[in-house]
DNA sequence: TTGATGCGTAGGATAATTCCTACGTATAGT
DNA sequence: ACTATACGTAGGAATTATCCTACGCATCAA
């Protein structure tokens, strides 16, 4: 429910990778995950646990490995706090359609 | 364009709520933001710096005030961002549905 | 021109983040 | 039982973030 977590974990380019890997690889056990990750696999992990604080990852553990798989219900939360934002993004448009159109009025002229 | 500083901007609910009172109420001199802030007046100025460097607020200087107004456009970027997410989000739903559709399955039988 | 107002910047203390290596724990294979 | 594998955690160094007070620079009002 913290917006906060949600926020600071999307904060590092190294968690949005880690996202964007589950996304388009699906789910993977960890060390994959760091294999082709210009860091080291316990900082890996961190990363993976400040996910999983936000609620953004989820693990299912499969013997010694354990499988995080992408939990995209938090970004829809940020879909939402984005909305009222997007309504005031249209009322700028509009008022700059307004513009070019007095723009068009003294042209006619 | 740097989606870094966008993100890192977004990180801190100083940040976020400066946002929120551009959005509700308009464009507004820094000093009168910062009043109702539970902050000293220059950590505001400098919040806003960031939030200026990252896209989402631009300054127009009118005598000795200057007042912030709200830019949305970067967080129309990260509503770009976030679409793949909302694909993979949607196909979880209908995995779900598929699955509560096999659960009816088994109760009719 | 002088004094007050609105804001930003400088410098610094403290806390948080980010990365590492070393180590511990649990499972799998032999 | 013993070794190798897949991880996480501990502890620590280096960087960055976050806040403050003190100060400087314009602008307005008289």
């Amino acid at each position: 429910m913290s917006a906060d977590h949600l926020f600071a974990a999307l904060a590092s380019p190294a968690r949005r990778e880690l996202l964007r890997m589950l996304r388009d690889e699906g789910a993977q056990p960890a060390g994959r995950l760091a294999e082709r990750f210009d860091m080291s696999r316990p900082s890996v992990s961190e990363h993976l646990k400040v996910l999983k604080d936000a609620g953004l990852v989820a693990e299912t553990r499969k013997g010694r490995e354990r499988h995080y798989r992408l939990e995209a219900a938090p970004l829809m939360e940020l879909r939402d706090w984005l909305t009222p934002y997007e309504r005031f993004w249209r009322e700028r448009l509009t008022a700059l359609d307004a513009l070019l159109d007095d723009m068009e009025d003294q042209d006619a002229r």
